[in-house]
DNA sequence: CGAATGATTGACGAATATCAAGCTGCGTGG
DNA sequence: CCACGCAGCTTGATATTCGTCAATCATTCG
C-alpha cells in the first residue's frame, strides 16, 4: 500500500522533531500529566514508557497486586472498582484519555482496573516513574494536582452513595459525564456512554434494574431522550440539575 | 504558683533547641507532615504557621468558601462533610491528631468540617505553605502520601456505601477505627467514639436509629459491649471482620 | 436463523427509612 | 439535694424505596 498524505507528514515529524512520534500522535498529551513537560523532560518520559493495548472487558491492573507500574490513558474508556468477596462490585469511576491510573498509598493496587472498549495506555514501570517525579517536580505537582482532584470526585460520589436517591444518583451521574472534558458536543448535548446498564448500576449503588427504569422515567418525562445503546441525549439540562440537587419534587 | 518540674524542662528545650516550643510539644508531630522535615525546615514551617484552638460544633472550613488555608489537626476530633441544600448531610470522614485538612482541587474547599470535641490545628496560609511545598520537596512528598492514602480511603467508603448492608457498614466502620493509630488499647480492643449515632449515621449513610439497632444487635450476638457513651468494647474481632467482609450468615 | 448479550418491564418482597414514644445520663437551678 | 429539662440514645410500629425474580424484547454476531 502506498504511503497517505497523513503517513507523510507523521514520517516527517518524526525526523525532524525532538518529540517520539508516539507522543507526537498522542490526543490525549494536552490533558494528561505530559502537558506539565517541557520537549526534552517529555523525552525522558517517553523512554521509559512503552504502549499498551487492551481489549474490552481485559483487566490492566487488580486490586492487591504489587503495583509495579503506573499508566495513562490515551484511547478508550476504563472502568476501575473494588470488590467483595462475593461478588458484589463498586465502581470507583470511569477513565478516559488523559486519567492517570495506578496511584497507590502502598506497594499494592488498591483498586481494579479493566477496560470497557479498546483501551490504548502508556506504561510506565513504577521506580524509573518515581526517579522522573523527583527529577521533574513540574510532573509531581501536576500528578498531585491530578490526585486531589480524584479525591473531591470521590468524596462527590460519596455524597451521591450516602444520601441520594436513585433518580438522583441517575441525573449526578449524566450531569457528570457531561462536564467530563471532551466527552460532549456542547450544543447538541448528545452524550455517549460506553458502559452498560450494569456499570452505571455497579457504579451508583443500585440494580441495573432500577438504572433502566430511571432512564424510561427521565425519558417519559422529557428530560433526556434514549438513543442507540450507549448514546443518550440530554433535552433539559436545568431540570437535570434540580434532580441532582435535591430541588426536584 | 511555683514551676513543676515538666514547666522546668519545656523551658529549658525552649532555650537549648532550635525547634519552637510549640512543636515541641507537639503530640501529632510524628503522625503528620511535619515528620519529614529536617529541624531548619520545621522551623521554617512553623513560622508561618499560627495556632488555632476550636470548640465543640464549631466550623473549621466550609465547603465553597475560598481556600485560604491549610489545617494540621493536633489534638481532638474533626468531621469533615458534604450537604445537600434540603440538609441531607454526608460526613466525608473523622480527622485526628496528624490528619492534614484543607487539600483541595481548586480555589475553593470541597467539603466542610467541624470540630466534634475541642480541637487543636496549626493553620498554614495557602499562599506561604504552598511556597514551603515548592522549596522542601520531603514535605511535597509526604503531603502527596497523605493525600493519595486519603483517596484510598475514600474508595474504600465508596465500596461501604454502595454496596454493604447496614450492619458490614457499622462492622467495617468500627474496625476502621481500630486500625486508626493511637486510638485504641491494643490489648483491651477498647474503642472511644467521640462522634454521635447521627454522626456515625451521616457517614455510613444510614439513619441514626437504624446504626443503634445494629450497636444492639452486635451487642446482643457478643461481638461488641456497648459501655458509656462514647466507648465501644470489641469483644470478638474475627467475627466482625467476617461480617464487614460480608462473610457472616 | 438462532444464540447470546444487553435492556426493559412487571409482580412481589425485604431492607431500611420514617414516625413516634420512652429511656438514660447529665447539668442546672430552685 | 432533688426535680427539671435537654440531648443523645433506644425501641417499636408502619411506610417506602429499591432489590429480587422472572418474562419479554432488541440487537448483534456467528
Amino acid at each position: 500500500m502506498n504511503p497517505t498524505e497523513t503517513d507523510l507528514v507523521l514520517e516527517f515529524r518524526k525526523r525532524t522533531s525532538a518529540v517520539p512520534l508516539r507522543c507526537e500522535r498522542c490526543g490525549a498529551r494536552s490533558q494528561s500529566i505530559c502537558d506539565a513537560l517541557s520537549e526534552r523532560e517529555l523525552q525522558k518520559l517517553a523512554a521509559i514508557s512503552g504502549a499498551q493495548a487492551v481489549a474490552p472487558n481485559r483487566t490492566i491492573i487488580d486490586e492487591g497486586d504489587p503495583a509495579q507500574a503506573l499508566f495513562n490513558i490515551t484511547a478508550g474508556t476504563v472502568r476501575t472498582y473494588r470488590a467483595l468477596p462475593d461478588g458484589r462490585r463498586q465502581i470507583i469511576g470511569f477513565l478516559g484519555p488523559g486519567d492517570f491510573l495506578g496511584v497507590a498509598p502502598g506497594e499494592r493496587y488498591s483498586v481494579s482496573a479493566d477496560a470497557i472498549t479498546p483501551v490504548e495506555a502508556c506504561r510506565f514501570p513504577k521506580r524509573e516513574f518515581e526517579a522522573l517525579l523527583k527529577a521533574f517536580p513540574k510532573l509531581e505537582e501536576r500528578l498531585f494536582q491530578k490526585t486531589s482532584n480524584e479525591l473531591a470526585l470521590a468524596q462527590d460520589q460519596l455524597l451521591t452513595l450516602g444520601r441520594k436517591t436513585a433518580a438522583e444518583r441517575l441525573a449526578t451521574f449524566l450531569l457528570a459525564r457531561m462536564n467530563k472534558r471532551g466527552c460532549q458536543d456542547k450544543t447538541a448535548h448528545c452524550l455517549d456512554l460506553p458502559m452498560t446498564r450494569a456499570d452505571i448500576a455497579d457504579h451508583l449503588g443500585l440494580t441495573m434494574e432500577t438504572v433502566s427504569r430511571m432512564f424510561s422515567k427521565f425519558a417519559e418525562s422529557g428530560v433526556i431522550a434514549v438513543g442507540p445503546p450507549g448514546r443518550v441525549e440530554i433535552k433539559n439540562k436545568d431540570r437535570l440539575e434540580d434532580i441532582a440537587g435535591g430541588l426536584a419534587i
